[in-house]
DNA sequence: ATGGATGCAAATGATTTGCATGAAG
DNA sequence: CTTCATGCAAATCATTTGCATCCAT
């Protein structure tokens, strides 16, 4: 399934908002459910990539289950509302779409903190790419290494 | 456990020789098998990233089971001698870590080709990295995209 | 009302592990 | 001969799926 965001009138807002949201599900005749919002709410709350069972346990208040948040954050990849992510762990990570500009992350180590990298000086070589024939490219980044607070 | 290949002396080729292997097992104390071996000659000879499934499949003229496989991999990883690789696929890939150089790949979303992409311009970006406090930094990228041959 | 979303339980599939045996040093 | 690597089978664990029920439209 190809992302949509880009057909959808999109706010200044950095983050989705709710409205946005509907209108992108709408377009696909995704019904809106609570617990669909409710996952929405948690990533928004959440500036970090997040495991299924992070998002499992924030639910748990409402009893949702574990399959039911696989289903979702599924349907949220393929919608484009969610970057999967993968740090080498055991576990995907999840986060939002939440920022227009593509940026990347560096992941300590040891406390797994994560922050933000923004960046893109990796379009010109996307462009290289391109010219060596390959179309619709994408990339992914990720850094690896031990914060300051981990170094003793 | 951490990469020793540095504490050893390297050839000039750019592939491991298997004197060289032999010197990084005897460092650690781990013995030579003929599965092994094996496998360090399956990864020379298939300079792209293998699964696990594919790596056995290439052993299977003698009977090697499955776990060895994931046995030997995994101690070839901790050792520095193969790098895990992630595809956004269901399966992890390994490779030899047979350039002395830092390299990236490019994988055709259709057939999965994969082709080297030399660069390293994120040396600056890991400079920028350490002078928020990182440390011990290291990075993995992945380009994806669909090859000539596959743009119909 | 009707089809899609969810809960529940069972299945799947990659990876790991315990244990007995065989091979490397 | 002693320790570690391997084969084999069973266990583990994340993820997926089938089906009955519930809820959004």
């Amino acid at each position: 399934m190809k992302q949509i965001k880009n057909n959808i009138p999109l706010s200044d807002e950095t983050d989705f908002s709710e409205d946005e949201f509907r209108l992108i599900l709408n377009a696909r005749s995704q019904r809106i459910t609570v617990t669909r919002i409710d996952v929405l709410s948690i990533l928004k709350a959440n500036h970090n990539p997040l495991t299924i069972s992070e998002i499992h346990e924030n639910l748990k208040n409402r009893k949702t289950d574990l399959a039911t948040v696989y289903r979702i954050i599924k349907l949220f990849t393929e919608l484009g509302i969610v970057n999967e992510i993968d740090f080498k762990d055991e576990f995907k990570r999840y986060e939002l779409v939440y920022d227009r500009h593509h940026h990347h992350h560096i992941v300590c180590r040891k406390c797994k903190k994560v922050e933000n990298v923004e960046t893109c000086i990796l379009e010109d070589l996307e462009k290289l790419l391109g010219k060596k024939g390959y179309t619709e490219i994408t990339h992914s980044l990720e850094f690896f290494g031990v914060c300051s607070e981990c170094r003793h």
